[in-house]
DNA sequence: CCATCTTACCGAAACGTTTCGGTAATTCCG
DNA sequence: CGGAATTACCGAAACGTTTCGGTAAGATGG
């Protein structure tokens, strides 16, 4: 374990100049700085991030704060969030810790307890509520942290999202350019601000075409196979209001409509036409459901990059205004819609 | 962000008295204890984890190495202990870090730079093999580590494994005891410890039965659905050689072998018995089975906790000795098994 | 040629904690 | 009563890094 006061001997220079040698300070010569690498080099010389951290009161570690439940570990997107963003920030140079917090315990007080012991320069906030509580502490406390999608309220943090209003609007004005009038929409979480975004792109859509909004056509939950196979079968008991077209968050609530129509013998898409929005899971791909889906497609691993790289550049002083995005979709017409007009 | 200079002030004693007795040294009377105690509660002090580690030579951070492939996220083992131990180090007031290796990276030089930098205290090594080099690097650097399962070789490391050898001869042995003399095993991956320990039992047990041993019978893989599906086949395109018994590694490969028999339409067990080493995973159940799955049984959550405490002591001067256990398993005897003798 | 600027360097302080060595004041014991 | 032990405290140094303020030596310019 080699430190700086090592290299400055092993030179015969000062160590305010090996470290500034190192950093690429300007006042270094060219040569020096050279022969400073090169030493570091062969003394195996590794910086003591304890050390840096103590004088720039930064950790070098970043954290997901997650509420533990017994399901967690089968939420596949959890899963694939805390992989991928742990390997983005790797390729930073930075740590990135899962920090699981009981059941019963207050979020906001973890936050604030990771944050004071300088343990933690900065989180990334995941599945965000319209109002989030998580937002509005790190917010008023000037917490650095990055928001996987967004809330409703005032922009002043760094996120990336993908324009879920569109998504709602574009998959269900698809629907009705076909025709359909009864179009019920399976919706994710109600609170998140994503399933608001979609079902307000969905109520504009129904709007524009002059379409009574039913809130009885319009469901929430986690978006799970059973989701989708069990809000269809409640549609059916409906009693002559059953949906000719369904807008499915997700692939995998698609999936569950699927299964629901082959019980209830309708044929998709002659019976009943079937959209939805895909993240691009490997394991799930629109493409192979039968008949094909038609969705809204923006890959999920397209988030993690900029995710982690955000979050980064706000702690090294990046202007928040620079690390908002709000990427774009693809639309995939495949064959799980009919014309009925 | 009180520290404890504040405190010090605060309430008129030294720094270092301040300290003591927040670390409950006991050259501090217990009324100051107390005084220190309420005071660094009302000015909510928490204490810097970088001055400390610089001081203490300790980061507070443990990690699991990982090199990256493209089955990693879907890899459900691998997840499943992620997820679990950061819930456990947690809970230990650790911080675990997973770190992933890009795929053509020297894992051993990861795990030097980590370490170097006083980053990390200490890793958890998963899915060792036979003859581990990180194992032998780790060792031989002193470099503080835990083993999930352990190596062949000397056991000078603190490891928590389950007792392979002696699944691999039960679940053999019950089967010879019902008359089975062609008995298949499908195992994990060949070159890890615990399909190593596996085959092994599974050799003794038809050694003192006089059964001869055929590797044709024995084959290796990724512990999936599919292998037990593909293995089976192959087994049946063994003309005259079919087994009437084969030894799952995992229900997983089970599964695949269930499916294949329905393939083929052969019965279990009037054709083909099954057994199966159990980890008890959530979503698949050997009771759900149909017919149920007789099972040595051993729940793989039983070990997240002692690997984290088992790190954490080592950490803290705990001696080796005590740092090891080999537990043990239940023998399930359900439906999946004829007697043929 | 003198003043100013630039280049390349350095010493010392600072970050917040732990710990080593030391010291008064009190208690104990024969 | 006098020496030894015990109790409760403190100052200063140390961990390895960054950075602030300063300084010589040489280059530049009018």
């Amino acid at each position: 374990m080699a430190t700086l006061k090592d290299l400055s001997r092993h030179l015969g220079i000062s160590v305010t100049q090996v470290s500034r040698a190192l950093n690429g300070h300007d006042d270094v010569s060219e040569d020096t700085k050279k022969r400073v690498r090169k030493a570091a080099k062969k003394l195996n010389y590794v910086p003591n991030m304890s050390a840096r951290k103590l004088v720039s009161g930064r950790s070098g570690v970043v954290a997901l704060v997650q509420k533990n439940n017994p399901d967690l570990i089968e939420d596949h997107n959890f899963v694939e969030t805390v992989t991928n963003l742990s390997i983005e920030f790797s390729k930073l140079g930075k740590q990135f810790v899962l920090h699981i917090a009981p059941e019963d315990a207050d979020e906001i007080s973890v936050y604030q307890r990771l944050i004071a012991g300088g343990a933690l320069d900065g989180f990334v906030v995941h599945e965000p509520a319209d109002d989030d509580p998580r937002v509005e502490f790190l917010t008023n406390n000037d917490i650095p942290f990055v928001v996987h999608g967004r809330t409703l309220g005032e922009l002043t943090y760094p996120f990336f999202d993908i324009d879920n209003f569109e998504v709602g609007y574009q998959l269900t004005k698809h629907l009705l350019d076909l025709g359909h009038r009864r179009i019920a929409l399976i919706n994710g979480p109600r609170g998140l601000t994503y399933a608001t975004f979609r079902v307000q792109g969905y109520e504009k859509a129904l709007a524009d075409y002059g379409v009574a909004f039913d809130p009885g056509l319009v469901s929430y939950g986690r978006m799970t196979e059973e989701l989708g196979l069990v809000k269809t079968i409640e549609f059916n008991s409906l009693s002559g209001k059953f949906p000719t077209a369904i807008v499915a968050g997700h692939v995998r609530i698609a999936k569950g409509i699927y299964q629901a129509a082959e019980a209830l013998g309708l044929s998709v898409p002659r019976d009943l036409s079937v959209v939805a929005h895909d993240d691009v899971i490997p394991k799930l791909r629109a493409s192979a459901f039968y008949p094909a889906l038609t969705v809204t497609r923006s890959g999920l691993r397209n988030s993690w990059e900029p995710l982690a790289r955000y979050l980064s550049q706000l702690l090294d002083g990046g202007s928040v205004e620079d690390l908002q995005s709000v990427s774009s979709f693809e639309f995939v017409v495949r064959a799980s819609t009919a014309d009925i007009s």
